[in-house]
RNA sequence: GGUGGUAUCGUCUAGUGGCCCAGGACGCUGGCCUCUCACGCCGGAAACCGGGGUUCGACUCCCCGUACCACUACCA
């Protein structure tokens, strides 16, 4: 029998999550739940130097933001605690002790500086079977020495003993067989003396085998690692119950080279975080995709489709979709460069598709921004207006831009449009116009449109002109959504205003 | 440098030996619609890294080369 499905998505809390991360979060998520399985969150945090305050609710923020349910974890507690890492020194020192007593891993006082001179003096240099027997450890040192040094309370940190020559198999949902020989890999530190905290290689296969975690989907910058963590699993004598592993595909960065940074995002333009971030040493600010107006569904549909395809011709998924259709059969292997332009289209997409009134509650909030009183519009007006303008936009913040003209009456007049549209003879035929509007009885706006296209035609006045013109007062530039569906909504009575406005102060461009 | 991974339009990708002189999407682009800008609709340009094999047949399998990516810390 399968062993029940329990996976975890366990980032470490150095600064914000970033896009890759959020991605892998999902994959793991989206199996867990077409397994009826459980996902877990667990804090990574053995790095003492290297933590972030704030990182770790940035992390569950983001998570819940867009949608990623998590089951057990530091929040949600759960069996098989504690979730963070910090907090389990003792388990982790238990299992030292047994790989030292198993006499698979031993002692190294090797400093720091040490190690770097070995390094500078032997090319290719790595802790291993050749090396260790030059190197200051509880293999060559005589015991009472070793003992001596631990007494006098000198640093060590413990390594694991890795035998030469061995073909090591990692087997892999997405890559297959990954086969790697043992002399390639190095005498690992599994427990430092800097922090007294294990490193990420021993803290990850103690923790997977206590959370009986039963699939490691982590990104593919762990692959080189994995035959350590097979090795790991076979010195604590866990083999026949380690977790299947699945490296994902990097997200890299757009242009040029490498795997997607925390830096990229604000010297290409977007967002490479969920949640915008104020980092708390700096000061400095990175951009969010919520901040930017992106809507979670088109960020979780967007992060889905970079190194996963359903094989079919379908681009748009709900989270309930995606959890239907995921599979690692159709993960890519390779790395996906992060295409900014068609999140942007999925972002459209959802916008298109979403309801006006909640779109509407959505835009609200701006209205003041911008020095709009709300109270003055009724929601079914900005529900129309927004209607009107969704078709025409990528993201809620785009909506002002296009629809301001529904709240205030312009104060400036595209001088592109008014040099091609407001002739010498224009104010007159507004006044004209004028009149006829006046005389409208039902300013609906198929109705409006009769009249006031029979009037132009009836008179022979040039369709384009007479109509942008009437656009260019009420809108203040010749864009934007059908005339007569403005005009409907505005009102006669406002209507006429701005166009009486536009005579007074549209001049026409000389030269 | 070493080790591992990967290699189809600019980008995300479909393709698991014949259905592929390679399909979809984003972007780009021509047209239609139209009072404008969009949306939408219809069309277009655009790719199998190179060389050897295997096979009746290779985008698909194998080998070599090349390129790219990752890892190579008492970071994860």
């Amino acid at each position: 029998m399968d062993k029940k499905v329990r996976v975890r998505f366990a980032p470490s809390p150095t600064g914000p999550l970033h896009i890759g991360g959020v991605r892998t979060a999902l994959f793991n998520y989206l199996f867990a739940r077409q397994n009826d399985g459980v996902m877990i969150l667990r804090i990574e945090d053995t790095d003492s130097n290297r933590f972030v305050p704030g990182a770790e609710d940035y992390i569950n923020e983001a998570l819940q933001w867009l949608g990623i349910g998590i089951d057990e974890g530091v929040r949600e507690g759960g069996n098989y605690g504690p979730y963070k890492q910090s907090e389990r020194r003792d388990i982790y020192r238990k299992y030292v002790k047994q790989l030292l007593d198993d006499g698979k891993a031993y002692i190294a006082f090797d400093t720091p500086e040490e190690l770097d001179a070995k390094r500078k003096e032997i090319a290719n240099f790595q802790y291993d079977a050749k090396t260790r027997g030059m190197m200051r450890n509880s293999l060559t040192l005589p015991k009472e020495e070793v003992d001596a040094l631990i007494a006098a309370g000198e640093k060590y940190v413990v390594r694991i003993l890795i035998e030469p020559n061995q073909e090591v198999k990692v087997n892999d949902l997405i890559r297959g067989e990954v086969t790697v020989n043992s002399s390639v890999v190095d005498d690992k530190v599994l427990y430092k003396s800097a922090d007294d905290l294990p490193t990420y290689h021993l803290a990850n296969i103690v923790d997977d085998h206590l959370m009986e975690v039963s699939h490691v989907i982590r990104g593919e910058e762990w692959l080189p690692s994995a035959p350590l963590h097979v090795l790991l699993y076979e010195a604590f004598g866990w083999k026949d119950s380690m977790p299947q592993f699945v490296h994902l595909p990097l997200l890299l960065k757009p242009d040029g080279k490498g795997k997607l940074s925390k830096r990229d995002g604000d010297r290409l333009g977007f967002p490479v975080f969920p949640l915008e971030w104020h980092d708390p040493v700096s000061g400095d600010i990175s951009s969010g995709y919520r901040e930017r107006g992106y809507l979670p569904q088109a960020v979780v549909n967007f992060l889905a489709l970079l190194g996963w395809n359903p094989g079919t011709d379908q681009e748009i998924f709900s989270m309930d979709e995606l959890i239907k259709q995921f599979s690692f059969d159709h993960c890519s292997k390779k790395g996906a460069k992060f295409d900014f332009e068609k999140g942007k289209w999925f972002n459209h997409e959802y916008l298109i598709n979403m309801d006006d009134a909640e779109l509407a509650g959505i835009f609200k909030p701006e209205l003041a921004k911008h020095g709009v009183d709300a109270s003055q519009f009724t929601d079914e007006y900005i529900t129309r207006a927004v209607g009107m303008i969704k078709s025409r936009i990528s993201f809620v913040g785009d909506i002002w831009d296009n629809a301001k003209f529904f709240f205030q009456a312009p104060t400036e007049y595209a001088p592109k449009d008014i040099k091609k549209r407001w002739k010498e003879d224009t104010p007159e035929t507004m006044h004209r116009l004028i009149e006829v509007i006046k005389g409208i009885d039902d300013m609906t706006s198929a109705n409006a449109e009769e009249i006031v296209l029979g009037w132009i035609k009836d008179n022979e006045l040039h369709m384009g002109n007479v109509m942008n013109a009437f656009r260019l007062t009420v809108v203040g530039e010749c864009k934007g959504p059908h005339m007569f569906d403005i005009a409907e909504l505005m009102g006669k009575d406002e209507i006429i205003a701005r166009i009486e406005r536009g005579i007074e102060n549209i001049k026409p461009v000389t030269e």
